[in-house]
DNA sequence: ACATCTTACTTGTGAAAAGCAAGTGAATAT
DNA sequence: ATATTCACTTGCTTTTCACAAGTAAGATGT
């Protein structure tokens, strides 16, 4: 596959920047599973609620690896697999994703309110946490 | 047209009802124009830097009306004029558009740093004012 | 009063993306 | 050796996007 050389901006402005690495149905589901739930291979991003397609998942895969997102690193212990991990660039949209979790949250019906209530109560405590576990993880690895 | 019962959610997650509701290249930077440009009118939004299509256009409203966010009225000295603003529910997406943007303008090369150094500096503050200018201009309406 | 312009859309068409089912090939488990 | 797991691809259908053009109601100019 070819590698697009630099896929030009609709405009300068940094919400469009955002949107246009993440404004669609399944990314920041991705993202969340990384950072929430601990996911790191293809079958566990495969087996979430939502039940993506495996050419969009690894359409989006991808496209988050080529945003720098998302690495992958070769699994030591099972040559099949591949590890996703979330760069430091990743990691830096826990604020955005706990935004949204808060306003849906405060807006919609929506289950999980254990993790909300959490996050709400004290998000800078919530997002050092998430912080700490992604830091743990990456020191641990391989 | 027909209204759709309640389209069925993918999952109870939060994150995934914000998703389904804004997960797409065009809704947040519609909201961005009301929020911070204050764009009202159909033709305001259309003059965006992003350019998108008349159809699209009409269709997201509509979808943001149907969710919301969005509330219209008829602007009472053009008559062909609808004034679309935003809702309580729309002014809450603030702190989600800031911290998209803000996330942006960290690890992207991204325009409008007169803006983001302001949001950064005092993100409350930064808040407050996108807060009061709405509830002024919902006072002031008609 | 009448023609012209604006505004807020809708319609039509082709291209792109999403969604679903099935298949492939390398690595591991039995 | 065989079956199974894993990470994808491929093929096909459906849905959404994007662009261009058109329409109808209301405003404006003369």
């Amino acid at each position: 596959m070819l590698k697009k050389r630099k896929a030009k901006r609709r405009s300068g402005c940094p919400l469009n920047a955002s949107v246009e690495m993440l404004g669609d149905r399944w990314s920041l589901l991705i993202i969340r599973d990384m950072m929430v739930r601990g996911s790191r291979s293809y079958k566990e991003f495969l087996e979430s609620d939502e039940g993506i397609a495996t050419n969009i998942l690894a359409d989006r895969l991808q496209k988050l690896v080529a945003h720098g997102i998302v690495t992958t690193e070769p699994d030591s212990a099972d040559g099949r697999k591949l590890i996703y991990l979330l760069t430091a660039k990743g990691i830096d949209l826990a604020p955005v994703l706990t935004e949204m979790v808060l306003w849906a949250a405060a807006h919609e019906d929506t289950g999980n309110q254990a993790l909300v209530g959490q996050m709400r109560k004290n998000k800078e405590k919530f997002l050092a946490g998430v912080r700490r576990r992604w830091a743990q993880r990456h020191s641990l690895r391989t």
